[in-house]
DNA sequence: GTCCCTGCAAATCCTTTGCACTCCT
DNA sequence: AGGAGTGCAAAGGATTTGCAGGGAC
């Protein structure tokens, strides 16, 4: 069992993704910390964020269309991912305890119940002409 | 547009994943292949996959833990991921028409009803003693 | 013959890790 | 002092890509 020592970098880091209401990638806090910190590394970022994550006190988003993503909000919430463009959005969606009741039934293990994550075609995407190649 | 030129290589790989339950990464199908054609190059098994995905004849399922996984079964069903070993389930859980119209409703975009994905711990995972490091 | 497809290897993207050094306690 | 945290750069895993040759049509 570690010790856990304080780091002005890793409030940093806490502190940036507190205060952001989108999904920022690993990169996208070590874009904004390094405006504070000009001397942080990647390296720190991924560190401490995976560090967060095992402390429960931000969540990582992993879906499979570039890189992860990480959020402080650790409110149950539905997320939406577009297929196409890799986008992600929070969905206003109330919780379905029954779909999670069912789910936890069938399946061989306890379901996280704001881990649920739907797919599909954002407007942007949907609504644009595909290539002509 | 381009026109589609058969290909041995192509038609053994969808063959593969047609004859398999589970949910390949793309060097498990590899590797599968390479019985058969013991000279394909996994380069060829990612331009198949992928292109066998943008055919619409195959899913591919993009976690974050670990490779991607390739499905050829096509009729909607949810997923879980074991957020620990990354095990993935197809769920036998009937369709919530509901969750799908709501989610329609309130999101940026047209969502797939069979891209719904459950994470959570599976079993193996949760009945193991955690590391005492 | 044309052009798609292949095998191979190098390149790319994202993430982790080893090391020497620094800072917290 | 002890050991957790850091910056840096190199390594790592997964996937894509450039290229020259091979095969489908």
């Amino acid at each position: 069992m570690k010790t856990l020592k304080y780091s002005r970098q890793r409030e940093s880091i806490k502190a940036c993704l507190m205060g952001r209401r989108d999904h920022p990638t690993a990169d996208d806090v070590y874009l904004s910390i390094r405006q504070e910190y000009p001397n942080i590394s990647l390296g720190t970022v991924y560190r401490n964020l995976n560090l967060l994550v095992e402390l429960g006190e931000v969540q990582k988003l992993s879906f499979g269309y570039g890189p992860d993503r990480f959020d402080a909000d650790l409110i149950p919430h539905y997320h939406f991912v577009c297929k196409n463009c890799g986008t992600i959005a929070d969905l206003p969606l109330k919780p379905f305890p029954e779909l999670n009741r069912e789910a936890q039934q069938c399946c061989e293990g306890r379901i996280d119940s704001h881990s649920t994550y739907f797919y599909g075609m954002c407007r942007n995407c949907m609504f644009r002409e595909p290539p002509q190649d």
